[in-house]
DNA sequence: CGGCGTGTTGATAACGCTGTCATTCCAAGC
DNA sequence: GCTTGGAATGACAGCGTTATCAACACGCCG
């Protein structure tokens, strides 16, 4: 596999064929030998040659791509969130933007696979990336080695060459947590969030940050593990609501996974906030139809993603020279999920 | 404002320039006279001249497009589900997507305005619409006027030249209308959706039937106006459960309003289902957090968005003669927040 | 008044591919 | 052996821009 710098010129003499017969191969067009397709195949596979879909646009007057068409609705994700605020940069910098979904589809591959072969297949300028595939070493091997810029939301580390963006998770975390103390908890269960993305282990810092300032110590029976989705957060709250000496509280490292809790603190008969209060992060779309409300955290995802793109596209215009790494601010939202825990 | 077909050397010609100031000019690069620049400006906007991008990424090797990747999220919006599934049939066929939201952002210009800006701005195959955008008719006249093929995602009506596909609505409704019938609730309100969606129409529709064929009259007083979101819902709920007969049962025309009528059964200290049972419509993600959980129907939006793409490829390969229409089933989704009365 | 920078403009060659049409090849038929 | 026709292949001209570099206009300096 080679640079992706191979043009059909170089397939076409390494095959021993004139480029029309690369180009009817590429094309799966008819009436090519067998034998001559076999070669040409092969040529283009050891040249790593991709045809360069602007030349391809160019002359068959087709793009090759379909627009889809929406309406901001009510209701956003975390993802789509994150959509919308890249779009904003794109759209008022003339940039066009091209989703590329990576997920274990079926097939053996993993995202990250999906994520190379996406990133091989598409020419863009720049790419973002958001979390967890911006700290896959691969997907970023590939990019470095292609020189494309990029940005990353969210990502564990910097690296000194993408842009970066992300939340202060650890003073957020370390906030909700003293929060919970400040309204007299003393036994705060904590559910983690998905190990593979950075966030995770931010916001179980900020968790125990939080504990040794207030001089509670860190109970590991009060611990659960969650990969940040509803059901994991709902199993992990039922064991920690069956201890023997129950939480007084549930801090879940997102907002899903809380909602997740406050639905096992009622399947088991439990009120919140009375009984148990329970906080999430993010201010996802779930945390204000919960009920009772949630007590969160805002990530302000929309603006992250709108930064992460603006930087990026100063980078392609070779408006910055260092790649900035910004972090943004996670203010507290209280709602009716915590409050003080029953005097006992 | 004319066809879009004009190219540089119309412009140059028009503005009596070479193509290379024209070139100039679109590029905001220095070095042109004030005069010329804008009597370039008058020639482009009076041919309505759009750069190919084509062209321009070919000689400048530069795409103007970012890529947005991303990992499946466990949280789906219905739009991001519709993504999923139009994303899928996109990759498989070789076609890239691109992103184009359109929503009131800021300025005083619609959401049709946006969209026909973005239709006009980026030169795709073909297009797909969701709903309510894919019953507009300034931006049905746009495609119409450019021949871009088009998909449409639960439209209001077919119309002989786009491909569409939809959700067998009236007959889900119907079937959440006799469900509760069935368990012997006589006094079933609607929360209607927002009247832009075709599908509120439709959902509607059912429920009146459904009465109908059961022999119960449709009572004014048990039907209120939303717009598909959490807080309508909310609302419309907070007061239909106000009403001195109250009803028995409330279906809301999609989840997130049902959702929000949970809520407030919940803020007036009414148990679900035993003091008041609802219904959703679509199966969103929020039907599975909500406490207890929600009784839908399954809308196959992910399915439904991988139709339209593929009716629509199929479509600009020329394999289909007419366009095609779709209709999916919606199936019930039996959850908690639905069971009989309590008998009086 | 000639020379010289600075600002403005244009002629022309890429860019990497597809479309058109001509050409070559090869097997079958006489 | 010679034609014939369809399958296989290639030569070459675009596709609509940007990039390069030359040309030209103008005002200023010596």
């Amino acid at each position: 596999m080679a640079s992706g710098k191979a043009t059909i010129t170089d397939v076409a003499a390494r095959a021993g064929v004139s480029i029309k017969t690369v180009s009817r191969v590429m094309n799966r067009e008819p009436n090519v030998r067998a034998g001559t397709r076999e070669r040409v195949r092969a040529a283009a596979a050891a040249l790593g040659y991709e045809p360069n879909p602007a030349a391809r646009g160019l002359a068959s007057r087709r793009t090759f791509s379909l627009g889809l068409l929406y309406e901001n609705p009510h209701e956003f994700s975390y993802t789509q969130r994150a959509f919308e605020g890249v779009f904003a940069n794109c759209a008022s910098a003339g940039y066009t933007l091209l989703l590329l979904p990576c997920g274990a589809d079926g097939g053996g591959s993993s995202a990250a696979d999906s994520a190379l072969h996406l990133v091989t297949h598409t020419r863009v300028d720049g790419v973002i990336l958001t979390a967890p595939l911006c700290d896959d070493e691969r997907v970023l091997a590939v990019l470095r080695e292609r020189d494309t810029p990029t940005a990353r939301i969210a990502p564990r580390a910097t690296d000194g060459l993408s842009c970066t963006v992300r939340a202060g998770d650890r003073d957020a975390a370390r906030a909700i947590t003293d929060h919970l103390h400040a309204l007299g908890h003393r036994r705060i269960a904590f559910i983690k969030g998905d190990p593979r993305h950075g966030a995770s282990a931010e916001r179980f810092a900020g968790y125990r940050e939080g504990l040794q300032a207030n001089g509670t110590a860190l109970d590991g029976a009060l611990l659960a593990d969650g990969l940040f989705d509803f059901d994991s957060g709902r199993r992990a709250a039922l064991g920690l609501l069956h201890l023997p000496r129950r939480p007084t509280a549930i801090f879940a490292a997102n907002d899903d996974m809380a909602a997740g809790a406050i639905a096992a603190a009622h399947a088991l008969g439990l009120a919140v906030p009375t009984a148990v209060s329970v906080a999430g992060f993010d201010d996802s779309p779930i945390a204000a139809r919960t009920w009772p409300p949630l007590c969160t955290v805002r990530q302000p995802v929309f603006e992250m993603a709108a930064a992460a793109t603006g930087d990026l596209i100063a980078r392609l215009r070779g408006e910055n020279g260092e790649p900035c790494h910004r972090v943004f601010d996670c203010p507290l939202v209280l709602r009716a999920s915590v409050a003080a825990p029953a005097t006992p």
